[in-house]
DNA sequence: GTCTATACGTGGATAGAC
DNA sequence: GTCTATCCACGTATAGAC
């Protein structure tokens, strides 16, 4: 599709190839700010600057809006994940690294990700559940294979995939850019309990 | 206030004293299943079998509503956690069991606490914020103290506060009466995790 | 591609009868 | 204490002009 890079409006008020991505981006900041069921079709389009009927070009409904956002996201995910292979407690190391930063530069994603789930349809919160899954698998499968070689203490590995988790995803929830931690050392300080949990020696 | 266990209503469509918790109870649920920006005034009015102007006679608006039970959960909370003196261990063992069992009882309740906080007033917000941290503030104590006395591995407390409580709360995103674990056996394996990711020897 | 206008439903909250 | 009736704002989504 062809990007208007000179500014100049081709009709009046139109943003040529960019008003899609602007309503992705407004739908974002204010599902994560306000909830998706807070936030009206109208605000949305106020934040991008266009009426609300012109959203229709971009979107069939809202519901499709908040489904777009959360698949893109977990894909996302899927995709960057580091590769499986090689030793477990290295493997286990990049998984923890790769979770605290790829969640922390994405905050609105993360949030609407947790937040959203209920507001989906059930055809597509099945769809965002399977994707969150694998992702959870593909941890489940390193706690698994570093028992079975004996260099992590792990009895239920579905119980540590699920605490691990939880614990770094928690990070997002006090985070910020420039406080006391940099992200390098919470990174570190999160490795190190992880390693721990798990009975690393 | 009297109740009335007769069942004999005194006038029309009354329930005497057992409307307003009642209504408390379907708030709590519906704000728990759809959010609480997604329940009417009308639907907490079904559930409850009156109409919707009611609601007025219990609560001065929504907003009211939705503050009342999560402050009510926290001070439950607070009013409920274990003492803290004795072994830092024993009360960090305390502590996660605590922490496990209350919140499991209460899905309802803490799914809102950690859901519906945007939708506090800033001033409602506030004060549950306060609360939360008084009791982060009690298990921060724990590590602090057993770090000082070299019992526990923790080279940051506050970081080590919120991990440990991500991790905890997170049970209740899984965790089923009937399911392939019993609370005990979680109570058992989330204590041998976190007390391995905090260093006890 | 965006606008204005609008259809149509539903929201929180209140008034006044009983 | 609950009801019915209502006010008025706002919701999603669509139609048709430009």
């Amino acid at each position: 599709m062809f990007i208007n890079l000179t500014g100049m409006a081709r009709t009046t008020g139109s943003h040529a190839g960019i008003t899609g991505p602007r309503v992705r981006h407004a739908a974002l900041r204010l599902f994560a700010q306000r909830g998706f069921a807070a936030v009206s079709m109208r605000l949305i389009a106020a934040e991008v600057g266009v009426q609300a009927g012109a959203l229709y070009n971009y979107t069939p409904d809202k519901q499709s809006l908040l489904f777009d956002l959360m698949r893109g996201h977990m894909e996302e995910l899927l995709a960057q994940r580091p590769d499986a292979d090689g030793d477990p407690v290295k493997r286990l190391k990049q998984f923890v690294e790769f979770h605290i930063r790829f969640h922390a530069d994405r905050p609105d994603e993360v949030f609407i990700a947790y937040m959203e789930l209920r507001n989906l349809s059930p055809e597509n919160f099945a769809q965002i559940e399977a994707l969150r899954r694998k992702y959870e698998d593909g941890l489940e499968a390193i706690l698994r294979d570093g028992a079975a070689q004996g260099v992590f203490a792990v009895s239920d590995s579905k119980i540590a995939t699920l605490a691990v988790i939880a614990m770094l995803t928690g990070v997002n929830t006090w985070f910020r850019e420039g406080g006391r931690l940099s992200l390098d050392e919470v990174v570190a300080q999160y490795w190190d309990m992880v390693r721990k949990a798990v009975g690393v020696a």
